[in-house]
DNA sequence: AAGTGCGTTGCGCTAGTTGCAACAGATTTT
DNA sequence: AAAATCTGTTGCAACTAGCGCAACGCACTT
């Protein structure tokens, strides 16, 4: 009947659906957690099933329960694992850098890495004037996100022409049509350092990105500052320059080799 | 027999205990993960089944995996999952520290966030004593707000300099004027995770503060306690000694990294 | 070539998970 | 008060999925 899809054991699957509901509530400010119910009927999965997970999620810390409400929302140990992964430890290595970068050209300053065909923003630095939208943890379809183009920099050509060709959601299929911009694009961020980027997605501005190399020489991550206020193209490529050298200081505080940075491949 | 009562289901205790071992490289060197023989051995289990559940637990983005040595690591999805829900879980995880630490001095106590060049006072704890002015929501200029020196106590001292000389709003501007009390006060909430401030708003009065670490090994928030009543400096520095303790174990609830930050910038 | 350590896979057996339905509290409605 | 609904938990038989053993492929060393 149903297919054995390879391997994927069908328990943490479930877990992690519960994880992630839980996790899910960039929308609104649910900050009292969600119901067995809820939850059930969210994911198409039985009440006992998934109020049995959340006892045995909860046994292990993974989540944790109000007493009164009995609603749910994410444990410390789900924490506890993530601060140990090496995402946290660029995350500590690249805030004070960003920091600064937010600061010289008031705007915004992310972190980005490739998971995937997915572009996750692993630290966002609002500019001092405003609060913007909040990016941490969320990932977009590696080309519409201004840091792609920096975090494929290193790729051959013809891989990143596959990954341009792939279906991406439904109704998103248009904006990035050219594929030839996009190889131009990348051999400037491998020769300058930087890209910079137009608008792509409807909420996201366009930026200046630039990779970041991490000790074996590969591209970890890229730098983006976003651009509100539109200048003219000759202050972005200024921009650019500044953060081209400020994803340099970043890569040698993560003990990038003291190799040259146009001779990749 | 050994029967077990409570009920966890088996494959999420493996998948979490393979989780830990992955996450242990705190001790020692760092490493660059761990194989599966290493892993199996250590837990006690059989390799297939550690191989097996590796497979579907990178699968799942919880774990990846070095294509050259083989060896795998702490996933993306980890940190992703945190990152989302981080605020949140700041506002619900602090709550039962800050009511103990007002009813312990009678005195309000209040967590607060940087939002930009703002402070923001998302949770207050009244003492018991009386109504005082509720300061949730509202957001003053990092230079006033009491809670602002532990807020940037990780920041690097030139970007402190650059914020502390940004223009005030109209006709407050003359209350900061003394940069080198910053940069010192700075300094003592680094080394001793509290910070006594003077009075600065008009209507705000001195108080304590303490920095907050959340997983990323950044200071999300901090805790800051207001002193109504004027003792002597011995009993705020008292006080403070306290509340950086608590302040420790919140951010250990928030999954702060287990090696203490000493030597950032 | 044989030897060692590593990681993956095939397969019979058993144990753990599933889904239904009944149950028990907590609120709300009649 | 009783009834109606909501909530979340649990007992049980059917069954599926994970277990351990052993064999296999692969890369290095001897």
């Amino acid at each position: 009947m149903d297919e054995k899809l390879a391997v994927s054991s069908a328990g943490l699957r479930r877990d992690l659906e519960i994880l992630e509901v839980l996790a899910g509530h960039g929308d609104g400010l649910d900050t009292d957690g969600f119901g067995v119910s809820w939850i059930a009927q969210r994911l198409g999965r039985e009440k006992s099933q998934v109020s049995r997970a959340l006892r045995a999620l909860e046994a292990e810390g993974m989540v944790e329960r109000d007493p009164l409400t009995r609603r749910y929302h994410l444990g410390w140990r789900l924490f506890a694992l993530a601060s140990r992964t090496q995402q946290a430890r660029l995350v500590q290595v690249s805030a004070p850098f960003l920091r600064r970068l937010a600061a010289t050209f008031n705007e915004d300053a992310h972190l980005c890495v490739l998971r995937g065909d997915q572009v996750l923003t692993l630290v966002s630095i609002p500019s001092s004037r405003a609060y913007h939208r909040i990016w941490e943890g969320v990932s977009v379809p590696v080309t519409m996100a201004a840091a792609g183009r920096s975090l494929l920099a290193d790729w051959a050509p013809a891989q990143v022409r596959e990954l341009l060709r792939a279906p991406l959601p439904a109704g998103l299929d248009s904006a990035v049509s050219d594929e030839e911009r996009w190889m131009t694009d990348l051999g400037h961020a491998r020769s300058f350092g930087y890209v910079v980027s137009d608008v792509e997605l409807d909420d996201s501005p366009a930026a200046v990105s630039a990779p970041v190399w991490d000790h074996r020489g590969l591209i970890t991550g890229a730098i983006s500052v976003s651009i509100t206020r539109l200048a003219d193209v000759t202050h972005a490529h200024a921009m650019g320059r500044v953060i081209a050298e400020t994803a340099r200081e970043l890569s040698a505080g993560l003990g990038r080799l003291p190799r040259p940075t146009g001779a990749e491949l």
